[in-house]
DNA sequence: TACCGCTATTTTGCATTCATTTTTTGTCCA
DNA sequence: TGGACAAAAAATGAATGCAAAATAGCGGTA
């Protein structure tokens, strides 16, 4: 069963499976478990953009047949991560600057949803916690920790859509993200001073609002903070790339 | 091959496949034909709320192995229609109260995101459109035409999320609509005169802020105006459903 | 050598088959 | 009569098989 691996140009590692996410029931039969393993390997850049994905030998990798790969594959592409090729297999969904816009803008909507029901449902206790997030933040911005930085910045907007207390919303939340994860935009963008000071105060600026419950200015604050985003994260990818290597 | 089909609860009437929509390259297989017949078989109710959704049967009505079938199940499953249990097929997803107000936030925060990108980039002409569309539905609402006010009501919002120009946007917000237009709300819940008036001033402000591209304003009307629909269908939903026939 | 057309191999899409699990039916016994 | 158990039937989940399509390989020609 276990047959040897034919060499192709895709870089053979199983992809652990990570905990439980979203989705229905999935996880419990095999097509649900390949589906998560799928997803987490094809998010976090295992096969390059664009590139195809190797039915037969992500079966040999898995250990399974064509059938549940197949169906995990078909709701990859319904997700967006992939793209259905007629009579020509899945590739990695190549995103166009236009698609990135898109996804941002979309992912700034959620975000300024999450924002606006938040504060109809927030605790004190909650506003805390993202205030201590908020201090950490502060902290590695002084230091210039970027990968502190974001993971702080990141873990406060999660928070956020924790707190709009809408399962609905944060499942499409992730599954954006999931989908602009891929790009690795994040890597430098903040390089920038200038950028990286104005997003401090923004999120100075979020969190009265948020102390205020004042929604629909929490709202757009939030909107606003992700567009600002965008423009930096589109200026970095059309610019020369200079860090951003296909596989580390 | 065409077998009879064995009697069960659920109808059997193959439903006519719909002019193409959404979807990256679906159509062309026969995976996704099915995707799209099976999608628009659920949403127009065909199959009970909280029903198996019969494999073997519908492999006879759609003349297909259950391979491809089972394919447009899980991507139906990921998009939130049916749920799968394990060992016990796909049934219809019911819809809990919670739910369906999660659904309707998550729609009107998709709205109001559209409308703050529409005042980006709407033309006057869309804009004219609107208006058009907007004193049909008025004399739709003098004359008490509840259908025609629907579909008028309808088509203006699709086309201020049209004009947002952000086809990601466009696909999420068909596919929440779908989710809910299994739920025959709109059936009478504007039967109280009071929130029919109150939702024909809203789209007037509604055209106000468009023709002065007030972007966040406009974001802000419309959440309002989708959070002031979703009380009022909720409270249908609640009260004792007098005109929600299972099958019409 | 570059280009074109032809065949062989691989890959894809779907149907079919097989092993389990679930559901139904039937029977026995209190 | 009714309930518990067991066997039969059906359904599900996944593997395998097969025809059609796409890709790769190869030889011939200019």
């Amino acid at each position: 069963m276990k047959s040897t691996i034919p060499d192709t140009g895709v870089p053979i590692t199983p992809p652990a499976s990570n905990g439980d996410r979203q989705e229905n029931r999935h996880e419990a039969s095999l097509h649900g478990e390949i589906l998560l393993r799928l997803r987490d390997y094809v998010v976090e850049g295992n096969i390059p953009e664009g590139a195809r994905v190797p039915e037969r030998q992500l079966c040999e990798m898995l250990g399974i047949s064509r059938t549940p790969l197949r169906e995990a594959l078909k709701v990859l592409a319904a997700e967006g991560l992939i793209e259905l090729l007629p009579n020509r297999g899945a590739r990695v969904r190549q995103l166009s600057q236009r698609d990135l816009e898109e996804l941002f803008d979309v992912m700034a909507g959620l975000e300024s949803l999450a924002g606006r029901l938040a504060c109809e449902a927030i605790t004190d206790a909650e506003i805390t916690a993202i205030e201590q997030l908020h201090y950490e933040m502060y902290g590695y911005y002084l230091h210039r920790d970027m990968h502190g930085y974001f993971q702080a910045n990141q873990r406060i907007h999660e928070s956020i859509v924790a707190a709009a207390r809408n399962e609905t919303l944060k499942t499409a939340y992730a599954n954006f993200a999931g989908r602009i994860r891929r790009v690795r935009y994040s890597a430098n963008f903040a390089r920038r001073r200038q950028r990286w000071a104005e997003a401090m105060r923004e999120h100075e600026a979020i969190l009265d609002a948020l102390r205020r419950r004042a929604g629909s200015e929490l709202s757009d604050i939030l909107f606003q903070h992700l567009r600002n985003k965008r423009t930096a994260a589109i200026e970095h990818l059309t610019e020369p790339q200079e860090s951003v290597p296909a596989s580390p």
